[in-house]
DNA sequence: GTTGGTATCTGTGGA
DNA sequence: AGATACCAAC
């Protein structure tokens, strides 16, 4: 039997091994899924499918990565070439080579949901409709459910139900804002999130020079991870590339229905029971994964118990054999500053008691907001921490100004981008010019940048505009002969960002230049890195760049080498696990969510968002709630969350919670002062350690470096070159570095910073 | 067109 | 409470 195999229990092995024909893993918290996702790609390499034929797809960029890293465990660095990636990056690939045959230009833009917000608000404004009533985010919300249905502007005209929705929502011209928007986008040349699934299907459905066919064929194996999770959408197009006549209909998903966490986007588990339903003449196979390897008894009873009180569920029985561990405990708070307070103490004296490190432990919230009051103590106490979501850096203000002159430069139809930047830095052309110019594109059917010299406007704005273009022309004759650091730098001080920020001496203003020198840093760094990925001959472009940042979160970034503390939503930390884990704001309206309230489902959700909370922890859970805490500003007081009661109370620590609670108020002593520290924050953005030392280090000219040298990277330190493959012009080497993980490593020579040793 | 002040809204979740 | 949007005065 092959080494890896062994490393899996009975129902594992079959999982994996049961390569061919569709096949569905139903797989508990802790179960071993990413094992088994793994060394299934690894499995049917082995068995002689090229990497390059096995589609696997999985949520987030983080999830893929790591996959990737396990394979390579098992078949080395032929991992790379397996397709595997979110539904999002990969159909994107996809779209860029074939945007041609749906119109759209191979360089089309990704509008980000402000994109896309922005320009529903235009619409909603050109179209002289009261912005009161059509809400931007009831629009949007309702335009993304209609794609993630497969519903087109034309269908949902025709679709009684939905056209009687809107009416009732006194919103009748929905349907017309949906129109335009999907107009301008294509306008524009950019797809926005969900487009990039929609528009992958219409292409697969459409099918224009048999692309259908192509992809068809090219994709052997087909993987789907967190399928729960999956809309329509997504599925069918699943279907489309495995479901068809002749088809091998090798397929597998992997979920598990208890930890469906994202119906609020159109996610749902109907798509499990389709599935078996779908493939049931095809001899379906179903394996369900219920050994938790990842917690004691105590918390995966808990988490049993918990999931018991929703409705619907796929049948199982999640077990462990890690001995009861400890009893979870639950801390009770008078307000949310208490709770953060109680919270601090508690990890201070875990990390004591049981020497846990940082990064061993997690806060894990309902909502981003909540995050401060743990921050505030964590930082009196020297404990260092790191906050995911919220605000990402590519979402502030002055990083999405640079950006969307680099969108501009690679795709001058970009409208949203054109808006943001034709007057900042201040050229003087305001708010009257630009509508005037917006009216001219919507008369004349064509993009701001194509109506620039056609506009009406005084001498004085028209000769900005006209400059304005004419920067913008001057960095886009740049773009094929500078990399994309290069002409970043260019784009920074011709634009005059750089000076503006400099002349702001304030302390946010100091801040931004910072994040636009990190930014630029970023991109430095982009150009740089030498090592393969992806795609083989990928370039340093500014539009390589922006396709790889398009899709990239906070989370995505590379585990850190410090030792933080984790805070972070519930639904950031799916997938993840720590040995302490602490859920905080167990209360009524907030974990429920007072969005989720009226309806049984809203609170099933809820609930599998608890269950996928609770069984986070390995070893150690803490949950707490707070009598009182501001919201809007207010102080709120809330009923602990239901949750809390659908826990057996025989896992429950005893001398803790509900009956201390009475007399804790007058425990508190010195409540945080909120002056002071404020401006002291900064984020912690990681940081690439460099294993060689810069000042010594001498690159060596890449076209001597040979198979069997000893070599010094600036990055991953000494290795051994063991071999060199790929074109005279693009010459890639494999080098074994033996003090990183994931040693072996491919390198483009083209971009190498290697010094030959011996 | 720009500036500075006030009004308003937000604050489930994320690719 | 904090950020953003909007509006009146310059």
């Amino acid at each position: 039997m092959k080494p890896y195999l062994l490393d899996l229990n009975e129902i594992q092995r079959k999982a994996v091994t049961t390569t061919d024909g569709p096949v569905l893993v139903v797989a508990g918290p802790g179960s071993g899924k990413t094992r088994v996702l793994t060394y299934r790609i690894a499995h049917i390499i082995q068995k002689g499918t090229k990497p390059w034929e096995i589609l696997a797809l999985t949520f987030t960029n983080k999830a893929a990565r790591e996959m990737k890293e396990r394979i390579a465990k098992v078949v080395g660095d032929k991992a790379n070439q397996v397709w595997a990636g979110t539904f999002h990056s990969i159909f994107a690939r996809i779209l860029r080579v074939e945007a041609e045959k749906l119109g759209y230009p191979s360089n089309f833009t990704i509008y980000d949901s402000d994109d896309s917000k922005s320009l529903i608000k235009n619409i909603i404004k050109e179209k002289n409709l009261n912005p009161e009533i059509y809400n931007v985010n009831a629009i949007r919300a309702r335009i993304s459910s209609a794609k993630s249905n497969i519903i087109p502007p034309k269908a949902y005209r025709e679709n009684a139900e939905l056209m009687e929705q809107d009416r009732f929502a006194k919103r009748p011209y929905t349907v017309d804002i949906y129109t335009a928007y999907m107009a301008r986008c294509k306008k524009a040349g950019a797809m926005d999130f969900d487009d990039l699934l929609y528009q992958l299907y219409a292409l697969l459905y459409k099918n224009p020079d048999n692309v259908l066919e192509k992809y068809q064929n090219r994709f052997k194996y087909l993987l789907v991870d967190e399928f729960q999770d999956t809309n329509h959408l997504q599925y069918q197009i699943v279907l489309k590339l495995t479901n068809f006549k002749n088809s091998m209909r090798n397929v597998c998903v992997v979920g598990d229905d208890a930890q469906s966490i994202y119906g609020f986007r159109g996610a749902t588990i109907e798509n499990i029971l389709d599935f078996e339903k779908d493939f049931k003449q095809h001899n379906i196979q179903v394996f369900k994964l219920e050994q938790n390897y990842r917690s004691t008894e105590h918390i995966v009873k808990a988490a049993n118990e918990v999931i018991t009180f929703n409705k619907r569920q796929i049948k199982k029985e999640i077990w462990s054999n890690k001995g009861d561990g400890s009893k979870i405990k639950v801390i009770k708070a008078q307000t949310d500053n208490e709770e953060g307070k109680r919270i601090a103490d508690t990890i201070v004296e875990q990390k004591n008691r049981h020497h846990l490190s940082n990064k061993e432990i997690a806060i894990l919230y309902r909502t981003n907001a909540q995050s401060r009051v743990f921050e505030e103590y964590l930082r009196r106490y020297n404990i260092l921490y790191k906050v995911y979501g919220g605000l990402s850096f590519y979402q502030r203000k002055e990083v999405k100004d640079l950006v969307a002159y680099f969108r501009l430069v690679v795709n001058p139809s970009d409208e949203e981008a054109f808006r943001r930047v034709v007057n900042y830095p201040k050229r003087g052309i305001g708010k009257a010019s630009v509508e005037k110019l917006t009216a001219v594109a919507v008369q004349t059917d064509q993009s701001l940048w194509d109506s620039v010299e056609q506009v009406n406007l005084g001498a004085r704005a028209k000769n900005s505009l006209l400059a304005f273009k004419q920067i913008i022309q001057s960095f886009q004759s740049k773009k094929d002969s500078l990399n994309a650091y290069e002409l970043a730098t260019i784009i920074a001080k011709k634009s005059k960002i750089l000076d503006t920020l400099k002349a702001d001496n304030t302390i946010e203003g100091m801040g931004r230049l910072e994040n636009i020198v990190g930014l630029l840093d970023g991109i430095k760094e982009f150009v740089e890195n030498d090592e393969v990925t992806e795609e083989e001959n990928e370039d340093k472009s500014l539009a390589t760049y922006l396709q790889n940042i398009a899709l990239h979160t906070d989370l995505d970034e590379k585990k850190d080498i410090d030792d933080f503390v984790t805070l972070m939503s519930v639904h950031s930390a799916k997938g993840l696990e720590f040995k302490s884990v602490f859920v905080v704001g167990l209360e009524e309206k907030l974990f429920p969510s007072f969005m989720s309230l009226d309806t049984i489902e809203g609170i099933d959700e809820e609930r599998r968002l608890f269950y996928v909370a609770i069984t986070r922890a390995e070893q150690f859970l803490t949950l707490s709630y707070a009598n009182s805490r501001y919201r809007y500003g207010q102080m709120r007081y809330n009923e602990p969350s239901r949750f809390l009661n659908e826990i057996d109370i025989r896992h429950i620590e005893s001398n803790t919670a509900m009956r201390q609670s009475a007399l804790n108020s007058t425990g508190i002593s010195a409540m945080p002062s909120r002056s002071g520290v404020k401006g002291n924050f900064k984020r912690v953005t990681p940081n690439t350690t460099l294993m060689a030392d810069p000042a010594t280090f001498k690159p060596s000219p890449s076209s001597q470096i040979q198979a069997g040298m000893k070599v010094l990277h600036l990055k991953f330190g000494e290795g051994k070159v063991l071999s060199i493959d790929g074109s005279e012009k693009n010459k890639v080497a494999t080098i074994f570095f033996n003090k990183i993980d994931n040693p072996q490593r491919r390198i483009m020579l083209k971009f190498a910073k290697l010094q030959i040793l011996s």
